[in-house]
DNA sequence: TTAAAAATTTAGATTAGTCTAAAAATAATA
DNA sequence: TATTATTTTTAGACTAATCTAAATTTTTAA
């Protein structure tokens, strides 16, 4: 078994893998909110354990048991979430916080009897895939508003920024998973977007439109 | 916020503090299968964060903060019990060890909540009583069984011993919560006790019945 | 009521995870 | 390509929780 730590930089290596193919000790101590020397500490014992594949000055990826560990966290805080927000009537950008402690929940038993209970949701709340007890899930073709052109459609299935503020902003506009909504314009000067939704225009800046995500 | 550590000595005292009136330093050694003198150091640290009064040598007892925090970590314990089997359908004898991960989750409003989602239950699945948000429980009057004298019936309603092995011997003669019996013949030689269950004669020995609760 | 036994505490180490400050390696650029 | 800047690692220290072994206090009982 891992420490509930040692989980941790499993999980942020596994994030920051999914944007670059090598990932660095800056980026792992950023990401957790600690100093560069802690992480080539842990990355030293996290290679002893074979977990991940690391040289000194070189970055590190995770080995295939790595990944393994970093998927059935992964799967378990995404279970998590669904069952908070769909059970316990907990909103999206409520649950983030409450997920990261239960991910470390150890049983094996326990996570696979609360994917059943819910009946294997494929998406938790915030439209990210849940892998199943294999570690397996189809990765989603999200694509972010910003990358439409104009007088496409598309429907809102995932945010690729969590924290409760923008999920809240998201909220108040009105602009939440399932919606459908159209590009009626895009200023050339800052990237700002002018959104058709159910009817009413709505605005959108650059930053938005790049955190939000949508299926044709 | 207290550790888990020290949620963990918090709650051994508490139990222990239902039996005695004073906790000895050995006793809190046995149930946390730890040694004295580890015990001594953490009762050091809570006596400086006023959870606990101790004096060197003379046991030790929880203040009301240290009860306050004893029973949430109680109440947190049972409530997932209760969902574990009641939602999940594992069996008794399988969510202690879960729940004694699930009971250090520290977000207030995921248990008030659950509690919401499940109806606010009284007892959890061995019968202990679940205290409310308040720390509140009324003590329900439980007797062994091997108090009981010949001719007097009862309905099983709690178990004073948690061990998988004593609740899945219960499970298999069909001892279980909600049952009722009747005491047919005290063996007075070793205490054994024949019962009368669903028109069954039942055999159980002391021990047994030392740890099985009923109602009148 | 004193000597032996038991319980408890202290002293001194150890491990996991973290930190700062300094050294070493790599990357960037003039 | 030599020098500067950046990144990463090492060295050494700290805290929380634990341990063993020795010392101290309390309890028991002769």
């Amino acid at each position: 078994m891992n420490t509930f730590t040692e989980e941790n930089y499993l999980k942020a290596i596994y994030h920051l893998s999914t944007q670059h193919d090598s990932v660095s000790t800056n980026q792992i101590a950023a990401s957790l909110n600690t100093r560069a020397a802690s992480v080539t500490d842990m990355l030293k014992k996290l290679a002893d354990k074979r977990l991940i594949n690391y040289e000194r000055y070189q970055g590190v990826t995770l080995s295939p048991q790595g990944e393994k560990v970093a998927l059935s966290i992964v799967r378990k805080h995404r279970l998590w979430e669904y069952f908070l927000v769909e059970k316990l009537n907990f909103k999206w950008d409520e649950v983030h916080e409450v997920a990261e402690e239960l991910e470390h929940i150890s049983s094996r038993d326990l996570v696979d009897r609360l994917d059943e209970f819910m009946g294997h949701p494929k998406f938790d709340p915030h439209g990210d895939p849940i892998p199943d007890k294999n570690g397996h899930f189809k990765a989603n073709e999200l694509k972010p508003v910003s990358s439409l052109s104009v007088n496409t459609t598309g429907i809102i299935s995932g945010v690729r920024e969590h924290s409760p503020a923008f999920l809240q902003y998201l909220e108040k506009i009105k602009l939440v998973i399932g919606k459908e909504i159209k590009v009626c314009e895009i200023n050339s000067y800052d990237h700002s977007i002018t959104l058709l939704l159910e009817d009413e225009m709505l605005y959108i800046s650059r930053d938005v439109a790049n955190n939000l995500l949508i299926t044709l």
